[in-house]
DNA sequence: TATTATTACGTTAGGCGTAAAGATT
DNA sequence: AATCTTTACGCCTAACGTAATAATA
């Protein structure tokens, strides 16, 4: 039976012509390379060198033998990686969502029901959740709104409601209401890894510019120090509305369907249809 | 790095479904399965198998080793089949034939030019032969007639003149020549493994039949017990004409360019250019 | 003379088997 | 009681390194 590590040996030779310099970056002695090399031509049962006294290379069957070796080893490799990501896969619960409040309530939830697992969790396009969970390369998918393919369960999750931070002294600070239409146009501060509000926005407000902070200081700095407009939703409980950073700033909400979204989360394995539940419990 | 040897005793495992079986089978002691899949789990750097005090099985992750552990073992078998393949192919000169005298003379010249290198001969299709020369996968093709193909060169090897044996009291015997269309119709004997002898004779002699004897002493018996035509050639230096073989019967030559054949040697390796010539010295 | 492959030899570490323990059916 | 896995322990092989040899550039 062939010895890998004999084989590692025997290419490392490839690569470096002579067998002390093979020695040398093996970390081996030279007679230690010599045993192998014979003991190589053993386990092939063929001739693998031509030899003169002070000189050893590889015949053509040499080099053929040198060709498997590379291959076998390079899947010995690649076979303990597949494994490996194989069972970190089986242990860890992978989600895809449209936007991040909804993890601040999915995340706590699987920790706590699923102890052990490892959670990891993404931001992705709508179109590609739905996809990795169908495939099921992502054990759980949120997106804003439900939908139905064979395969795939979804039930609905949490509602988040868009407002936007109007300066006090903005003419728009005395309305009740706010359109995108009547947004359209005006700049806004934007925090990055908002998900599909992002394209949302984008979308709906084609005459805005929007600043995009990936510094969340940052953003409260400008929030403070800027008349922008800036945006905030029901499931954001932060400081903001507490203490000063939205001190100065009336908060309206915009009536449009597509600022009141209902996430849904999407899965395929069963064992996830209560942890909606437990979610909409804890809001 | 993985050990193939630990690899075998993981599959063995994995067919046997206790390390006692698996000991037993692979003529080890338990403890030594025992050990061997505690080092596999380090290897592979993941949990394989599910434990209980008295039972050990393989969980999802042990059977994805499984799975590559197989592919692997495969592949290193494979590696040594192949390499060993490589080196008789090296070492071996592979000649095909459409017909067995040019071997006669063709085969001791390639010994004595050849030393140590192994010669594999066999009669095969004319399109067969051709097709081998030019992919490689045989050194030597001999052809009844030249060829035109590049990367394949093509020499003049022997001539090879065909002659029927008539049973002197047969009213054909006195005739110096004889053509196919006046042979057509009479039953011959003939010998197997003549190569493109067999489907000449078939092809210009529609209206005979052909009782083909794989033993030469039987065809010999037979030819002289009973009043069947038969066939020599001229490079047929056998007891045939000296001796009883042919006492009774006369030889006459078939005149058709098909019965006078000019044998050519095929190749794409240039050493073997003059292995031709040589052969042509000695005839 | 410096470099290289190979052989000889002594040492050590790793792998194996025996024995025993713990646990289950 | 029988079967199975695991641990403990002692032995022995086999693999390694050092030193020496031989040959080449």
């Amino acid at each position: 039976m062939l010895n890998l590590l004999e084989l590692e040996q025997l290419v490392a030779f490839a690569d470096q012509g002579t067998l002390s310099k093979t020695a040398e970056v093996l970390h081996l002695s030279q007679p230690t390379i010599t045993r192998t090399m014979q003991h190589l031509e053993e386990e092939f049962g063929v001739s693998l060198f031509s030899r003169s006294k002070n000189k050893i290379q590889l015949n053509e069957t040499g080099k053929k033998a040198v060709e498997y070796a590379r291959g076998l080893l390079a899947d010995a490799q690649e076979a303990v990686v597949q494994v490996q990501a194989f069972d970190k896969r089986l242990h860890t619960i992978t989600v895809q969502s449209c936007a991040p409040a909804p993890l601040w309530f999915l995340l706590p939830v699987l920790s706590s029901e699923f102890p052990g697992q490892t959670i990891s969790s993404t931001l992705s396009e709508e179109t590609e959740i739905l996809q990795k969970v169908a495939s099921g390369e992502c054990a759980l998918g949120i997106l804003p709104w439900p939908v139905e393919l064979k395969g795939v369960s979804c039930v609905p999750l949490l509602e988040e409601k868009l407002s936007v931070c109007v300066p006090e002294e903005h003419h728009l600070a005395s309305r009740e209401h706010l359109t995108f239409e009547e947004l359209n146009g005006f700049n806004c501060l934007l925090l990055s890894q908002i998900g599909f509000w992002d394209k949302l926005c984008r979308e709906k407000m084609p005459a805005s510019r929007f600043l995009v902070q990936t510094d969340e200081f940052e953003f409260q700095e400008l929030v403070r120090q800027s008349a922008l407009f800036c945006f905030t939703t029901d499931l954001t409980k932060d400081i903001r509305s507490s203490k000063g950073l939205l001190a100065r700033r009336k908060v309206i909400p915009i009536t449009a369907p597509e600022a009141n979204v209902t996430y849904h989360l999407l899965f395929t394995n069963p064992v996830y249809r209560t942890v909606a539940e437990t979610c909409r419990a804890r809001r």
